[in-house]
DNA sequence: ATAAGTCTGTTGTATTTGCAACGATAGCGA
DNA sequence: TCGCTATCGTTGCAAATACAACAGACTTAT
């Protein structure tokens, strides 16, 4: 397990933690690893977890069936990558997606108890990587909510405006460049790419926006 | 403020910590709290907090405005309620939305980082509020995904199934009583509520699904 | 019992969307 | 330069949606 301690560094749940520290607390915190051949499922569907996970090796997919069989693949999970901070408290209920390994991974584990309540030994970083998972889930959260605020929309324009109104206030300016092409933005806002630009050009000759490319102006 | 503590107890945030302990914690966390009259602002867009907040009084309301003018009220909090965890991180970024006391109210303030520090004097629940605020937050996380993956879908039929895959899911039946009237659920998914009963009514004639009233049956 | 209000389903129409196809343009490597 | 690819706008049509209006079933208050 020692020789992942490097790319550990660099996660978002040890970030600012020392090497050395990282060793020490990987037994302070009883972490665990496994190793999940192609196809093989990480999580399940239904299933109850304790611990939080990094990818530390491979490519995961979280993954979704509804009840008619319908798949739907909901992101992608690369090696460095924290995931299942969500489900791991203990009151959480079940995991609603499948995490599924699409090439040979390995997965280390680090029980949520371990992290949340302070150890008596009271290694020093302890306490950074409690910050560290705090900063994490409000993010995560942060982001969601934004979403959900423009997907909550009923036209394509309604979503446009406020996908475009967020991205004016975040760069405190009326002209800026969204880091989508438009596919990707039609993909995150829900809606058809064709739609979607028939209707910004709409927009454009409504005299509300400018554009060029990935880059606006709001009038 | 000691008045407040026996309400004080019955928080997501102080769950499972006696009067007393809290009555301690107060000071250890450095607890401050602010008035409201009605119409003025507790948070205002484009703000930076370090504080988790929790109303003790009165109502408040989440609300946004976008680049035209356009206001919608996103939610409603109410006494007890924890807020503002999403955005106490240091590196969070502004709030996005307003926070409107809609009638004069009482808000107590817990420094972010006294309650992630834990402190030289470990008082003995203060890991347990750490471990409170960890599963709000990751509850308040899960729910916003699950959320995010009914409005992902294009059309009403889709959203139907997807939140009706997920009750189904989660009470562990095919039969199950969902906790909205028609208007509420078409609010939830953000679609027309008698466009969202057509279909249903569709999805019933193509012995997809039984109802009556809030009661379902997936078939 | 009556009246008022709520919840739900139904219908019709104008609007919006999804989808497939096509053309224009720009960037890139052989 | 030539072909290849990616991106973006445009169009036509079938399908889905929002919206308004209304009717029946049921609940509640008087």
């Amino acid at each position: 397990m020692k020789k992942y301690i490097p790319l550990l560094k660099n996660t978002l749940l040890f970030s600012g933690v020392g090497e050395d520290e990282i060793s020490a607390m990987l037994s302070c915190l009883q972490a665990r690893s496994g190793t999940y051949g192609k196809g093989e499922y990480v999580l399940r569907q239904g299933e109850h977890i304790g611990d939080i996970m990094v990818l530390v090796s491979g490519k995961l997919h979280v993954q979704c069936d509804d009840y008619w069989g319908n798949r739907s693949i909901i992101s992608v999970i690369g090696v460095g990558e924290m995931f299942g901070e969500s489900y791991a408290a203990p009151e959480s209920g079940a995991v609603v997606n499948d995490v599924l390994a699409v090439e040979e991974s390995v997965v280390m584990f680090f029980d949520i108890k371990r992290i949340i309540t302070v150890c008596s030994s009271a290694c020093r970083f302890h306490s950074l990587v409690v910050q560290n998972l705090f900063y994490a889930l409000s993010e995560h959260n942060r982001k969601l909510i934004q979403k959900l605020g423009f997907m909550s929309r009923r036209t394509t324009r309604e979503k446009l405006i406020a996908y475009l109104s967020e991205e004016a206030k975040r760069h405190n300016s009326s002209e800026f460049t969204i880091p989508f092409n438009r596919q990707q933005l039609a993909d995150y806002l829900s809606v058809d790419r064709s739609a979607m630009s028939g209707e910004l050009c709409r927009m454009r000759d409504d005299g509300m926006v400018e554009f060029e490319r990935s880059r606006f102006r709001l009038l």
